[in-house]
DNA sequence: ACCTGAACACCGTTCAAGT
DNA sequence: ACCTGAACACCGTTCAAGT
């Protein structure tokens, strides 16, 4: 093969291509297990060439996170079409996210592991741009869902806060719930913790804290839950059922 | 020297000593600068002998968490002294939490770590017992506080959940506001959320979910804050000063 | 101009030799 | 019985040589 200079956009394919087979490699084993040596096996490049594309395996990491945020915001972006009132569209938003986290635990692991300083310390300047980016355009979503709830009289704003709190709120409660579960083993303590449970229980205590209406006291969320289910995820619910890991409906 | 066996309670120093020793190192750098040859390179001993005490590098992290877990407990009873009704002492749990976490925020990031499977798959059957014991003993002094609230009648325990599914719920919320602030470097998004703020927001959110009394609206909780940290918690806010992190009263 | 993979450095883990 | 540290294996990163 003759030396050329490749185009942007072929260089663009190659790193897209790198990055779900590293997304492969995780899927297939664990995130713990993925090294830059299994992903030059596994991927038609050399070492170097994959040194073109990442800086470091943290900015591999970072990329996986990426990817991996987009397809969160996705699924965000169906819950967010359901047809009922604003308190029963964030719970579709919690219940995408907890359907993705179900489907690709190691994934989620990668998502959870890149958030931290270490990862963030060794990953180029435009990734983490990008991952900033993603991360922005996710609380953005959320964030136009508050002012919609706003406008229907769902909510009232508290006086002291604004649409960025209220959205850091839902997500780092729901964010606890995830990494305290998926990440433990067993701990006898936190076993008989139940994902969709306690997630829910959480957007129900943070969202009647808010006064965000209906309460939860004047609506059935169960029988909505159960709508979001069959209405807009009815193919990843047959896929955990088929994992043998169902969404469980409290 | 000549060669005898040693005792337990020997041996035992010895770990701590090692552990502390590992704890400073982390401390003066971070983390992520951890390794084996350093703690072999600061410690009177070999490395053979380290790794009678330590089964993996993993392991190592487990017992920095540990050790760290068991500090927190003694800021969680210090706090639970704290003369005035039961959410204002769910207060001061909260505040002694934030404060230890701005006093080592390397120490914090080795607890956050040791949370995720692969350590606790890399980790001694005896360590990982201790730690459930650790996480379970903190969990038991929450559980207890949330029975003398009930029985002061400032709490009713919804029918459909147990005193652990509570304290989860406090839990997971301040865990996922101090990973996601804490953690994270210079997010444009997340920049501007405050551990101190963010993490009494999501408190009073899930507490007046809950119906804890007094509910926010009927109590002043930011001078209960105040009271907390001068009466309890006063030569650690100074250090925090000094540190140049001080504590922020919102 | 781009790609390759040998070489290097670092670090977690082990174990034969020593006391 | 206990300790030591050289040796090994693995893996992230670099860069001189090749096309």
């Amino acid at each position: 093969m003759s030396p050329r200079t490749i185009s942007e956009s072929e260089f663009e394919t190659r790193e897209a291509e790198l990055i779900e087979i590293a997304r492969s490699l995780v899927e297939k084993a664990c995130l713990t297990t993925l090294t830059i040596d299994k992903l030059v096996a596994a991927a038609p490049y050399s070492k170097g060439t994959i040194y073109k594309h990442f800086i470091s395996k943290e900015d591999l990491l970072m990329a996986i996170c990426n990817k991996c945020i987009q397809e969160v915001q996705e699924l965000f972006v169906r819950a967010l079409n359901f047809k009922g009132n604003s308190r029963e569209r964030i719970l579709a938003v919690m219940v995408s996210y907890i359907i993705w986290a179900k489907l690709h635990p190691s994934q989620l692991f990668a998502v959870l592991s890149a958030h931290s300083p270490s990862v963030a310390a060794c990953t180029s300047d435009e990734r983490n741009t990008t991952h900033h980016q993603c991360e922005a355009s996710l609380m953005g979503l959320m964030n136009q869902e508050i002012g919609k709830a706003i406008e229907a009289g769902d909510l009232e704003l508290p006086e002291d806060m604004n649409f960025e709190q209220v959205t850091f709120a839902m997500w780092s409660a729901s964010w606890g719930a995830m990494a305290l579960i998926m990440s433990k083993g067993h701990s006898e303590k936190l076993q008989p913790m139940v994902l969709e449970r306690e997630s829910f229980t959480n957007a129900r205590l943070i969202l009647d804290g808010f006064g965000w209406k209906p309460l939860s006291k004047d609506w059935d969320y169960q029988e909505t839950t159960k709508r979001i289910a069959h209405e807009l995820f009815q193919p990843e619910i047959d896929a955990l059922e088929n994992a043998d890991t169902p969404f469980i409906f409290i």
